[in-house]
DNA sequence: AGCTCATGGCGAG
DNA sequence: TCGCCCTGAGCTG
């Protein structure tokens, strides 16, 4: 269950055990079975994140596609491989390491092509250092949409998921109903300039943290309290509770299908 | 044992 | 906007 962090330390990951060598690939489950046959026996090259989309490319011009979706994970571990348990939609070994994927909601083989228009619909990736946040701005600035949506929208901000969007907007005050269109470019800067810092950490850590140091528990005298996400968080999943900063409750609404988390005084409208 | 929920996204209507 | 896909964890009882 990953945001955009978890995909860049899974392509390291990968890299690491695998990378420049000869995998045998299978498919205990049985969902993949023609597909890890085409990349069993080959060397692995690379292994790359775009936002949530893991691609590895093996030998002979395959690209592995791997969208982990809302269940999917990642199990590694040292030789000897366990035995299979359960669904295991693909499993990689070499003499030394194993791996084995679970619940994605894409696993498949692509062509360089294919792998081209999957990426020509993402947008800015704030892990990826190529990109400014210029094209997402482009699109926010142009947009009716509430920058609570746009957020989540893979094309304009490609890797940020409900615990990022709803931990940057509160650390910038901003409310999650303004439309795109009536941000200014500060604000947008201010936001874009985080999602760069908090998933840098996240990929550095492994998980969610973005309480400033003002916050944290030590400095407030309460329990920590890290979410079943592994982090600990300002807004995201708890409701009801009271703000870190301002002790109002953190209020919760469901938005296009997701909840959303909030300080409705920190975040006024 | 069964129910609910979850860091996501697609396609139908 | 809704239903559906897929799996596991954390409740309840």
């Amino acid at each position: 269950m990953p945001e955009g962090h978890v995909i860049h330390r899974l392509a390291a990951e990968i890299f690491d055990r695998f990378g420049r060598r000869v995998v045998r690939a299978s498919s205990p489950q049985g969902r993949f079975t023609e597909g890890a046959a085409l990349i069993d026996g080959r060397k692995v090259l690379a292994a790359e994140a775009n936002g949530k989309h893991l691609f590895v490319a093996f030998g002979g011009g395959h690209w592995l596609h791997i969208h982990l979706g809302m269940y999917g994970k990642f199990t590694f571990g040292e030789s000897p491989v366990p035995d299979p348990v359960g669904q295991i939609r693909l499993r990689l070994t070499n003499r030394d390491h194993w791996c084995d994927l679970r619940g994605a909601s894409r696993c498949e083989l692509v062509d360089p092509g294919t792998k081209e228009q999957i990426e020509a619909r993402l947008g800015d990736d704030p892990l990826r250092s190529d990109a400014t946040g210029e094209r997402a701005w482009a699109r926010v600035s142009r947009s009716n949409a509430p920058i609570a949506t746009l957020l989540m929208d893979q094309s304009v901000v490609a890797g940020v998921g409900n615990i990022f969007r709803a931990e940057v907007l509160f650390r910038a005050g901003i409310n999650p109903d303004i439309r795109g269109r009536d941000l200014d470019e500060a604000n947008w800067a201010e936001i874009w300039d985080d999602l760069v810092s908090l998933m840098r950490y996240g990929v550095e850590h492994g998980r969610i943290d973005t309480v400033w140091p003002e916050h944290e528990p030590e400095a407030m005298g309460r329990d920590a309290r890290v979410d079943r996400h592994g982090g600990e968080v300002y807004v995201y999943r708890r409701a009801g509770m009271p703000c870190l900063v301002c002790g109002t409750e953190v209020a919760l609404r469901e938005h296009a299908g997701r909840n959303l988390f909030w300080c409705p005084t920190c975040q006024a409208a």
